[in-house]
RNA sequence: GCGGAAGUGGCGGAAUUGGUAGACGCGCUGGACUAAGGAUCCAGUGCCCGUAAAAGGGCGUGGGGGUUCGACUCCCCCCUUCCGCACCA
C-alpha cells in the first residue's frame, strides 16, 4: 500500500526524522499486517472440543472497480465480531473467498480477448491487497474461488445430486432472451422489461433450459423461516416471493354446442371459491393451450391477432399497459358448475399463464381486476356478498353471502369451507395451494460459468457424468461471442462438445449451457469449513461442528435470491445426508447502504450559475454539482468557492456518474485503515442507510490520536504504575460492561461512544495508571486493531493483542455508594439530589425536600401521592 | 394499491423493561498554548421568554387525540420519507 507523507494531508504531519512518539498509521498498519500474516494469527483450527463461532461475509464478486465503502462496512462489522469472539474464547471461523464467475469478466473478454480467468485473477489480487490493507483477520488458508476447478467440481457434484433426486429437468420454456447480451436471463435479472445489468431490452422466446424444482421445497422454505433469526423485513420478502396462497381448483366444462362439439374442461384456480355463484365469465391466459380448441370460427382471426400481440409484447410493454384492460371473446361458453349458468370464455393478458392454472373464473362483483374488465367489455356483474356497492367498485371485503343458493347467509370464511366440501363431494374441484414461486431457470448461454456435468446422447437420453470424471473443466475458446442462435460460446468448440456416453460409449454431445452465477454462492459457506477435502464437499463431522453460520452479514440486494437459493440447496443437501442442519444461516444482518453527498447549484441555458435559493419557479435551469472537496465552508453552510453562493446538499446513492464515490484507498491514505473502520462503525447503526460525511473521519481519527497520546508521550510510555483509584475503576468497569454488551449486539456506534467517553474521562485525570489503559486497548483491538497492537507492544506486552482475552467487569464497581436521583413535582423535573444507594422512600423524600428548587414548587401545595422508583425517579403528586 | 422499516438540535445519531430527552461525534462560539495554527488542550452549544449578567420560567422527539404520577417509548387517527412487491386470481 502506497502511503504518502502527511505533507498535503490534514490528518497527521510528517517529519523526516522518525519521531517515535507520533501517531502514524502509515507506519504501524503495514507492520502489523505483516505480523499477522507471518504468524498466522487468525488461522482457524478445526474447532474440535471448543465452542465454535462461524461469522461470514457475503463474499464479493471481484470487479475491476475494487472494494467500495459498502464492502468495508460489512467486513469491518464481521471482523470486529470475529476478533471479539476470539477474545471471548471461541474458536472462530472467519473466511473470505471470491464469487468469481460472472458476466463482467466475460464482457471484458469479448471486448479485449483477454481470458476471463486472467481478468478475474488480477481483480482478486487487487481485492486481496485491499482487504489486507484494512487489517481484516481472515484465515487466508481457507480462501476459495468459485472459478477454481477444485471448487466447481463440487458445485457440479451437487448438481448431480439434484439430478439424482429428480430436482433438475430440461424444459422448453419461454425465457427472457436478451439480444444485446446474447443470453437468457432469470426473471430476477429482468427489471421492468430490461436487463438488470446494462438495461438492455428483453423479449420472450422459448428455449431448451435446465430448471430446478425449487417449488417442491416451497412449503419448507416458508415454514423454516420460523427457525432462523433474521430481520423481519427479510423474512417478509422471502414469504412474498414464495407467495403461498390457499384456494381451490374448480373445473368448468366447456359448452360443447358453443365450441364445435368439443368435450373439455377448463380448470381454474381461485382463492375465493365462495364467490363462485358470482362468476359471470371466464378468462384464459393468451398462451393457454385450450384457446386454439375452443375458439369459434368467427372469432378466430381476432383471437389470433390478440395472441400474437401478447406474445411479442415484452414484459415492459405488458406492465406499461396495465391501466387499460384488454381482451378478446373466444366465441365459446363454459358452464358454471354450481348453477349451470352459461358464461362466455375470453382471453386477456391480465391472466398470467404461469400462475395457478393459467385460467380464471371472473367475479367482477368482488375482484377489482375483473370489475374493471367487466366494465370495459360490458359484461354482467352480480353481487354475491353484501356490504358494498358493486355499481361503484368491486366489494372485496367480508360480508354475508347472497344470490348463492346453498351459501346464502354464510360469512365468507364459512362459505369457502362449505363450497369446497360441496365441490369435492361431486368431483368438481378441490382445495389447492398455489405459489408465486416458479421453478428456477438454471442455465445461461455463457462461457464463464460452471459446465453442466452431463452429456446428451443421440437417442435423447441425458446421462450424468460419473463422479470420478469431475470436474468437467471449461475448455479454452478462441472467441467469447455467443453463437448467435442463443447457444453459448462452448457450442463452437467441437472437440469439447463431441464426446461419448460414459455408460454406453455411444456418441454424445456435452451440454453447452453453463450454470448461473448463483450456483457457486449457493454452498460456498460449506466449503470454507473444509476447503481441502477431496472426498466430499464438506466433512460431515466438521459440518456438524460449525454449522449453521452464526452470523451472516451482507447487502440487502441479496435478501431474496441468493438467500433463497442457498436455503434451497442446503435443504436438498440435508435430505441427501450431506449436511446435518436444516438451515444454513442462523442469523442474517443486512448492512445499510452508505450514501454519497454532493452539493448542488443550477445553470441557465447560457451556462450562468444560479444559487439553489434563487430558482423559484424557473423551469429553464439544469442542475450542476460539485463534490465535497470543492466546497468552501462558511460556518455551517457550504459555499461554492468560485461563485460564492450557498450550495444545496444532496444525499444519494454513490455512483460514478454523480462523482460522489468515496474510495477506501484514499481514506486509508489520508487517515489510515483504523480510522476508516472506526468511522464506518461510528456513523450509525449497522443496518441503517446513512450518508458519508466527508468531515466525519477526522473525529474518529482524533479519538485514536487521543488514545495514542494516553500511552505514548515524547518521554516514552505515558502511563504510570500507580494504583487505579475507585473512581477510575467505576468508570472503567462501566465502560467494559457497555462495550461488551454493545459489541455482542452489534451496536458498534454506541460501543465506540462509550470508549470515547472513557478516554475523555481519563484526560481529566492527573496521571493515568496502566491498569486503566490496558483494558481500553484490549477493547479497542477489534475496532482499531493496528493501533491496539502497537500500543500493546509499547505498553511492554509481548505477542499479539488478538491473542489476549477480553477484559471482564466486576459488578462491585458498577455501583456507587450514592447516586443522583431525579426529583419531579407533578411529573416535571425540578431538581436532582444525591441519595445513598440503598435509600428508602422516606429518606429520599427528606433529602429531596431539603433541595430549595424542589421545595419551592411544593410550597402551598398538598402532597397527594409520592412515587419513588429507587435508582430512577422521585415524583411528588401535589396540588 | 399491498407489505416492511423509519421520522429526535444546524448535521450523523443516543436514550435496551414507560422514569433527568439530546450521550458520543461533526459543525459552531469562546479561551489557553504559540512565531503561527487548518495541530493540541479546556470550556460552552435544543428553541423561546427574561436579565447588564445571573436567577428564573415556558416550549420541545412528524401532526392530532388518548392511557399514566410520568410517554421519544404504550393505544387510536392522520401526514411524510425510504425499501421491497406489483394484474399472482
Amino acid at each position: 500500500m502506497d502511503y504518502t507523507s502527511g505533507e498535503e494531508s490534514s490528518g497527521f504531519s510528517y517529519t523526516p526524522e522518525s519521531d517515535m512518539s507520533e501517531f502514524r498509521p502509515s507506519e504501524i498498519e503495514p507492520k502489523w499486517q505483516q505480523y499477522w500474516e507471518e504468524n498466522k494469527t487468525f488461522k482457524t483450527g478445526d474447532g474440535e472440543g471448543k465452542e465454535t463461532f462461524y461469522v461470514l461475509d457475503m463474499f464479493p464478486y471481484p470487479s475491476g472497480a475494487g472494494l467500495h465503502v459498502g464492502h468495508v462496512e460489512g467486513y469491518t462489522a464481521t471482523d470486529i465480531i470475529a476478533r471479539f469472539k476470539k477474545a471471548r474464547g471461541f474458536e472462530v471461523l472467519h473466511p473470505m473467498g471470491w464469487d468469481a464467475f460472472g458476466l463482467p469478466a466475460e464482457q471484458y473478454a469479448l471486448k479485449t480477448g483477454t481470458h476471463p480467468a486472467v481478468t478475474t485473477n488480477k481483480n482478486i489480487e487487487t481485492f486481496t491487497s485491499q482487504l489486507k490493507a484494512l487489517g481484516f483477520g481472515y484465515d487466508w488458508d481457507r480462501e476459495i474461488a468459485t472459478t477454481d476447478p477444485e471448487y466447481y467440481k463440487w458445485t457440479q457434484w451437487i448438481f448431480l445430486k439434484l439430478l439424482e433426486r429428480d430436482l433438475a429437468y430440461i424444459a422448453e420454456v419461454p425465457v427472457n432472451w436478451c439480444p444485446a447480451l446474447g443470453t437468457v436471463l432469470a426473471n430476477e435479472e429482468v427489471i421492468e422489461g430490461r436487463s438488470e445489468r446494462g438495461g438492455h431490452p428483453v423479449v420472450r422466446k422459448p428455449m431448451r433450459q435446465w430448471m430446478l424444482k425449487i417449488t417442491e421445497y416451497a412449503d419448507r422454505l416458508l415454514e423454516d423461516l420460523e427457525l432462523i433469526d433474521w430481520p423481519e423485513h427479510l423474512k417478509e420478502m422471502q414469504r412474498n416471493w414464495i407467495g403461498r396462497s390457499v384456494g381451490a381448483e374448480v373445473d368448468f366444462a366447456v359448452d360443447p354446442e358453443s365450441a364445435g362439439g368439443l368435450d373439455a374442461k377448463i380448470r381454474v384456480f381461485t382463492t375465493r371459491p365462495d364467490t363462485l355463484f358470482g362468476a359471470t365469465y371466464m378468462v384464459l391466459a393468451p398462451e393457454h393451450p385450450l384457446v386454439d380448441e375452443v375458439v369459434s370460427d368467427d372469432q378466430r382471426a381476432a383471437v389470433e391477432a390478440y395472441r400474437e400481440a401478447a406474445a411479442t409484447k415484452s414484459e415492459l410493454q405488458r406492465t406499461e399497459l396495465q391501466k387499460e384492460k384488454t381482451g378478446v371473446f373466444t366465441g365459446a361458453f363454459a358452464i358454471n358448475p354450481v348453477n349451470g349458468e352459461r358464461v362466455p370464455i375470453w382471453i386477456a393478458d391480465y391472466v398470467l399463464y404461469g400462475y395457478g392454472t393459467g385460467a380464471i373464473m371472473a367475479v367482477p362483483g368482488h375482484d377489482d381486476r375483473d370489475w374493471e374488465f367487466a366494465n370495459t367489455f360490458d359484461l354482467p356483474i352480480v353481487e354475491v356478498i353484501s356490504g358494498g356497492d358493486i355499481t361503484e367498485a368491486a366489494h372485496t371485503g367480508d360480508g354475508t353471502l347472497v344470490n348463492s343458493e346453498i351459501l346464502d347467509g354464510l360469512s365468507v370464511a364459512e362459505a369457502k369451507k362449505k363450497i369446497v366440501e360441496w365441490l369435492e363431494e361431486r368431483g368438481l374441484g378441490k382445495k389447492t395451494v398455489s405459489y408465486k414461486l416458479r421453478d428456477w431457470l438454471f442455465s445461461r448461454q455463457r462461457y464463464w460459468g460452471e459446465p453442466f456435468p452431463v452429456v446428451h446422447r443421440e437417442d435423447g437420453a441425458v446421462v450424468p457424468l460419473p463422479e470420478e470424471q469431475l470436474p468437467l473443466t471449461l475448455p479454452e475458446v478462441e472467441r467469447y461471442e455467443p453463437s448467435g442462435t442463443g447457444e453459448s460460446p462452448l457450442a463452437t468448440i467441437t472437440e469439447w462438445v463431441e464426446t461419448t456416453c460414459p455408460e454406453t460409449g455411444a456418441p454424445a454431445r456435452r451440454e453447452t449451457n453453463t450454470m448461473p452465477q448463483w450456483a457457486g454462492s449457493c454452498w460456498y459457506y460449506l466449503r470454507f469449513i473444509d476447503p481441502e477435502n477431496e472426498d466430499a464437499p464438506v466433512d460431515l463431522e466438521k459440518e456438524r461442528r460449525w454449522m449453521p453460520v452464526d452470523l451472516y452479514v451482507g447487502g440487502a440486494e441479496h435478501a431474496v435470491l441468493h438467500l433463497l437459493y442457498a436455503r434451497f440447496w442446503h435443504k436438498v443437501l440435508y435430505d441427501a445426508g450431506v449436511v446435518t442442519t436444516k438451515e444454513p444461516f442462523q442469523r442474517v444482518v443486512n448492512q445499510g447502504m452508505i450514501l454519497g453527498v454532493t452539493y448542488q447549484y443550477f445553470r441557465t441555458p447560457e451556462g450562468d450559475p444560479v444559487c439553489f435559493r434563487d430558482v423559484g419557479d424557473r423551469q429553464d435551469l439544469s442542475p450542476a454539482t460539485v463534490t465535497a472537496d470543492q466546497v468552501v465552508w462558511k460556518g455551517e453552510k457550504p459555499y461554492h468557492g468560485e461563485y460564492e453562493f450557498e450550495l444545496e446538499e444532496i444525499v444519494e446513492k454513490m455512483s460514478k456518474s454523480r462523482g460522489n464515490v468515496i474510495n477506501p484507498d484514499d481514506v486509508i491514505q489520508e487517515y489510515g485503515a483504523d480510522s476508516l473502520r472506526l468511522y464506518e462503525m461510528f456513523m450509525g447503526p449497522l443496518e441503517q442507510t446513512k450518508p458519508w460525511d466527508p468531515r466525519g473521519v477526522s473525529g474518529v481519527h482524533r479519538f485514536l490520536s487521543r488514545v495514542w497520546r494516553l500511552v505514548v508521550t515524547d518521554e516514552g510510555v505515558g502511563v504510570t504504575d500507580g494504583e487505579v483509584t475507585d473512581e477510575v475503576n467505576r468508570q472503567l468497569h462501566r465502560t467494559i460492561q457497555k462495550v461488551t454488551d454493545d459489541t455482542e449486539e452489534l451496536r458498534f456506534n454506541t460501543a465506540i461512544a462509550a470508549m470515547m467517553e472513557y478516554v475523555n474521562f481519563l484526560y481529566k485525570e492527573d496521571d493515568v495508571p496502566r491498569g486503566a489503559v490496558e483494558p481500553l486497548v484490549l477493547m479497542l483491538a477489534p475496532y482499531a486493531p493496528h493501533t491496539a497492537e502497537e500500543l500493546w507492544e509499547r505498553l511492554g506486552q509481548s505477542g499479539s493483542v488478538a491473542d489476549e482475552p477480553w477484559p471482564t467487569y466486576d459488578e462491585k464497581w458498577l455501583k456507587d455508594e450514592t447516586y443522583e436521583l431525579a426529583v419531579q413535582v407533578m411529573g416535571k423535573l425540578r431538581g436532582t439530589v444525591v441519595v445513598p444507594e440503598d435509600a428508602a422512600q422516606e429518606q429520599a423524600v427528606q433529602i429531596a425536600r431539603a433541595n430549595p428548587d424542589v421545595e419551592r414548587h411544593l410550597t402551598g401545595k398538598t402532597i397527594r401521592k409520592v412515587i419513588f422508583v429507587p435508582g430512577r425517579i422521585l415524583n411528588f403528586v401535589a396540588n
